[in-house]
DNA sequence: CACTCTAACGGCACTCCGTGCCACAGAACA
DNA sequence: TGTTCTGTGGCACGGAGTGCCGTTAGAGTG
């Protein structure tokens, strides 16, 4: 799909490692002397770049601490797009999910120190919010296009979306709460899976209504046998 | 709480009237010739007041077509508060959250025209889901605390407060395709509700008692057939 | 090796957002 | 009537984000 693009220009470093290194001085800047107080020119000095170059990779101030979002928005339309139409809905939604941990945990260290930041920086947590908005939407869209002839299906998937998402949040939040430990992914994940049953995907069986059948029925059989 | 505070200084409205304008004028401007291509400039000027005046108003540009979004938040709360404590928590759910849908459609016009520029604007999307954000924060705050006994309590809060807020926003959309009729709180409303049965608050039916009663049953049976 | 082509880079200039500061006007109050 | 209080407009400044263009390092070609 995409053949490896030879790196062109006056650098010697690739396009990844300048992406990195102005992450890393954004990060480390932010952390030291506050959002506010760190210029972009600040974060372009610090990764030896020049000021023009920072927008060329990155869209704003606030989307320089941010991972890769559009590489896991692109991993969960791919889950959705290559599963088995026969595998349970509650399963696909899970592995979509999965698949975006390790993007947020592939480094633990920068993770803490972002989680920090986004935590504190309302700057940053609005525009994480907005990414969290997407993730949303498209969870929602696969799924909705999943249960056209489900009872309520368009309020199904926007609620299961959300739920996602959310739940998706909270395993990360519990994570960092327990201290970070490196292994984060799989602890997340356990956590994750658990959404699974609150989530309104597949009709619960109506146990009441089982019970008032089977009693009638037994009355039923009563009266025949007398 | 809040004594009638006198109009003061050199203009004869009031500052609510002032705010409606810049409103208006706002909408009308990002409506006609773009969001980007209006400065803030053009809606002072075209509200009749200074530039330096709007930022008084509006934290920002983004701000100005928004609803009265502190408001809505205090109302949640405020439902939350006052409720009784034996009240089933999914029913303080649902009050809150329908306390809101005046908010956004009290003014069917505005509303339409501000769904339709939030929804075509990258950067007032991205502000209404940081709004959401603070509306989920906050019914996943006031359902965790009232889940501290449950299992997954915390993430049965954090899932449930994203749906609520999800099946909130689902049925203005729901509203708006259908055409935005004058009378739409009450659709929403009713839409809305259906999120009940979706919500992971309530324990699973006791199998255990559904078992007894079968047996029950059963062996009533078996004492007439004998 | 010499040449061309290409893509990334850096610098400059520009617009606009958002804010701190200050002077001013008009309404309330003593 | 004078004082105070509050909302207002003007001005200037720093910083974000963008369009434009000359420059440069590497890849490909002969």
């Amino acid at each position: 799909m995409s053949p490896v693009t030879p790196r062109r220009g006056r650098s010697a470093a690739g396009r990844a490692e300048v992406r990195r290194d102005l992450v890393t001085a954004a990060v480390d800047l932010f952390t030291a002397q506050g959002y506010d107080d760190t210029t972009v020119d600040d974060i372009a000095a610090a990764a030896g770049v020049g000021r023009r170059t920072f927008f060329r990779y990155f869209k704003g101030k606030e989307d320089a601490v941010s991972p890769d979002h559009e590489r896991g928005l692109a991993r969960i339309a791919e889950v959705f797009a290559t599963a088995h139409p026969t595998e349970p809905l509650v399963s696909v939604v899970l592995r979509a999910g999965e698949t975006v941990f390790d993007l947020y945990l592939s480094d633990p260290e920068t993770a803490r120190k972002r989680f920090a930041l986004v935590h504190e920086v309302p700057a940053l947590r609005d525009r994480e919010a907005a990414m969290v908005h997407r993730y949303r939407r498209l969870f929602t869209k696969e799924l909705a296009a999943r249960l056209t002839d489900v009872d309520d299906g368009d309020l199904r998937a926007a609620v299961t979306g959300a739920a996602v998402v959310a739940a998706h949040n909270q395993a990360l939040r519990r994570w960092l709460a327990d201290g970070g430990t490196s292994d984060g992914t799989e602890a997340c994940r356990a956590y994750f899976r658990r959404v699974a049953a609150m989530l309104p995907l597949e009709q619960a069986p109506d146990l009441e209504q089982v019970a008032r059948r089977l009693e009638r029925a037994a009355r039923s059989l009563e009266r025949r046998t007398n």
